[in-house]
DNA sequence: GTCTATATGCGGATAGAC
DNA sequence: GTCTATCCGCATATAGAC
């Protein structure tokens, strides 16, 4: 067996059923079953379960402090749309993150805090977006409005995913759409959004609605 | 000792502990520990924690689906205000179901079959509501408008509390505020508000801004 | 690096005495 | 109704051979 890295396979195996049957319910044992490997061999590269969370995680939080960085040069409707499309597929490829926090902020307080440091930065990443859209006339809100649709922003990418699963009509195994639950976010914006920027917002209700 | 209702007490404790911990984090052994009655005393009043979950959670479909019933009776602001206000104490009292919803789901499928049911009659219930509002004049606008509306309300309401744990500054242990959670409901609400209707909104707004 | 075998503990659930 | 004692299974984690 050539595996070039079973410490990499282990952590591609691990989001996967961790995405699909939630944290909890999936134990070390099934994911070396997953690999055709043994526990022990897990264990070698993993001395716990923590440990492979703690990594996933890490990833997780790089993947959105990108999209942080790069939130404050949304300048029109149409990046906003981007941003959110990108926000939501990092999102849904780490889904059990929030899907299944207060597990993992119980089990691994430590993960708690930095979901609470990660939770803080995403606030100031819209916060920043927000104002730049109202620098650049897209939208036309008040700073006190500004802020609140910056927390609505962040409440809905964090929690959209989640919901969904609720709705009845959907299969809790099929995958989420990006593209609808960006949708769905613009409408937050929608009221705010100036006469000039309303063109690409009624092309997006086009494509989306039916 | 007396005992009149063990039964009931081991709800009571039982609810305490989930929406404290987790419903995963807490064992049967964990319960009866709390209450000082043994694991088979447990056992004899439920044969499976399953048992106790699905009584609490029929108390919460039962207090949800009163406040659905009156919810096309709200006719203005304040109406509304009193409306979310009730519904989040609700949810808030049995926070362990919406916050731990992946858990529950995933290991007593029934109960996430209910959930979904639930959603839906949430969302009828937020559709009627949302259309009272306009008939009474007291939002203004189109039936799609109105629709997305009702979603973003019942959206916020089932996960608002779950998400409000991960803003920093706020202890997870720490009791929700209900009022500000309404609060925060009304400004998905405010930018379609009738003029007429915009001195109730304001009034809140200073209340619950500072 | 990978395996087999095993230690340890906990949670759910049960049997039977009081 | 309540207790003590116990079984069973699973999950994490370890030890030591290959």
């Amino acid at each position: 067996m050539a595996s070039p890295n079973t410490r990499e396979r282990i952590l591609q195996a691990s989001l996967a059923l961790f995405n699909a049957q939630g944290l909890a319910a999936v134990s070390t044992h099934r994911i070396a079953a997953e690999l055709g490997i043994s526990p022990g061999n897990l264990h070698y590269h993993f001395k716990a379960k923590q440990l492979i969370v703690d990594r996933l995680f890490r990833r997780f939080e790089d993947r959105l402090e990108l999209l942080n960085a790069s939130s404050n040069s949304v300048r029109a409707i149409d990046d906003l749309w981007l941003a959110l499309h990108l926000r939501f597929e990092a999102i849904d490829a780490y889904r059990f993150v929030y899907r299944d926090m207060a597990f993992l902020a119980s089990e691994y307080p430590a993960l708690g805090q930095r979901a609470q440091a990660l939770t803080a930065q995403n606030l100031l990443a819209a916060q920043a977006l927000c104002e730049a859209l109202v620098a650049a006339g897209v939208i036309e809100a008040t700073a006190e409005e500004a802020q609140m649709l910056a927390l609505q922003m962040v409440f809905t990418t964090t929690c959209w995913l989640s919901f969904e699963r609720l709705v009845p009509g959907r299969d809790a195994l099929q995958q989420a759409d990006p593209g609808l639950a960006a949708y769905y976010t613009l409408t937050l914006v929608s009221p705010y959004v100036s006469r000039e920027s309303r063109a690409y917002l009624d092309y997006l209700r086009g494509k989306y609605l039916g």
